[in-house]
DNA sequence: CCACATGATTCCTA
DNA sequence: TAGGAATCATGTGG
């Protein structure tokens, strides 16, 4: 039935019989030793049909090649890449560390107009060093993955040309399997800034985000929005620079000023006979500073905010104890010049409305202080 | 644990 | 858009 395959038919060709049997002493070299193999191996690299059994293989390669070329590529994950590559840049992640304003200064003066709007002092300054200890880790892996990745490729070009001596190994297989090596790595990559993206997303919301997460202000900063505040009982309303200049003295920043103010404002308003005690000692503080310096109401001795002019309610407040009535005073008080600033602004802010325009926070400092005038 | 204090947020208005 | 009012959520003292 089934003849034996025939150990070697005599093709017509020139070449065949070499050619099987070149075939044979490469499927011999399996079998030996690696010595022997090696020898083997230099003997068929020196084989006069070499270049010609080499020249086929490489047609039967390109052949087959082609069908492969077909099913690699085309997987876009480049958008989800792209995404996280974004997402790492606007965290501040990717880039190598931007040095921010100032070290040390940064958390005694945290009042930085125009800066980042969750800039939070001390908790934002923790934020910032878990943040930069992510981008250390995320940087140092991502060498390690780049290091590794092109030593891989290295290693793997090497051995490919080092075989291409024996079989066909075109450039373009070369190029082909280096992007293979790539793209597996740059999935690898995908992995690491996916998980660095969440690591910051943790951070964030563990951080900047946890809206609640209060602290109480430091003493100072009390006392200094408190001096403020008694002082400019008949205008509460600091204008930007006088926030800013707040903001400074008490290591606060100028949103939390403004909080405090529009808590302080209401919560007096709620309740003045609470807050009774408090004004007589702030006002009996500013007052005895006022002596002293010789700068009323600007016991906060602050620049762009010249609270300057002995201003009537204030300086009367100043007495002390008699607070409620120097309210009542002010706001009978007749206004010279006509405009009775400080009793509109006092009547204004404490019936209930907002402080007519002429002593609106946006004016100048010098509105700010309106009560100053008289 | 509870009540109160207080900083922050949200919604609304002028 | 700043400020008022209500509310939330946390800190703090008893």
């Amino acid at each position: 039935m089934d003849a034996p395959p025939r150990p070697a038919p005599p093709p017509p060709a020139p070449r065949g019989p070499a050619t099987s049997d070149v075939l044979q002493q490469i499927m011999a070299i399996t079998d030996q030793s690696l010595d022997e193999a090696q020898a083997r191996k230099h003997a068929l690299n020196c084989h006069r049909m070499k270049p010609a059994l080499f020249s086929v293989l490489c047609e039967i390669k390109e052949k087959t090649a082609v069908s492969i070329h077909g099913i690699q590529e085309e997987d876009p994950p480049h958008a989800q890449l792209t995404r996280l590559d974004n997402m790492l840049l606007a965290e501040g992640v990717s880039r190598p560390e931007k040095r921010e304003r100032g070290g040390p200064a940064a958390v005694a003066g945290t009042a930085t107009p125009g800066g980042c709007p969750n800039d939070n002092s001390i908790e934002h300054s923790d934020y910032r060093a878990k943040l930069s200890q992510i981008r250390q880790i995320y940087h140092s892996e991502l060498e390690k993955y780049e290091q590794a990745c092109h030593e891989f490729t290295t290693h793997v070009t090497n051995l490919l040309r080092e075989q291409s001596r024996m079989r066909p190994v075109s450039p373009k297989e070369i190029e082909r399997m280096v992007g293979v090596i790539h793209s597996k790595f740059s999935a690898i990559q995908m992995q690491l800034k996916q998980s660095t993206c969440e690591a910051v997303m943790t951070l964030r919301s563990r951080f900047l985000d946890a809206r609640r997460k209060r602290q109480n202000f430091s003493k100072q900063a009390t006392e200094v929005l408190n001096e403020y505040f008694y002082s400019h009982l008949s205008n509460p309303y600091p204008s930007e620079e006088a926030k800013e200049e707040l903001a400074r003295k008490g290591g606060i920043t100028v949103s939390q000023v403004s909080n405090w103010f529009g808590n302080k404002r209401i919560r007096y308003k709620k309740n003045m006979r609470k807050f009774q005690e408090e004004a007589t000692i702030y006002t009996g503080k500013t007052a005895t500073e006022t002596t002293e310096v010789g700068v009323p109401g600007n016991h906060t001795s602050c620049p762009p905010t010249p609270s300057y002019g002995l201003s009537g309610p204030f300086t009367l407040t100043s007495t002390g104890g008699a607070f409620l009535t120097l309210q009542t005073l002010a706001s009978l008080r007749p206004s010279p010049g006509g405009a009775s600033l400080q009793s509109q602004a006092r009547g204004c802010w404490q019936g209930g409305t907002p402080p007519l325009s002429t002593t609106s926070p946006a004016g100048d400092p010098g509105n700010v202080t309106s009560d100053a005038f008289h």
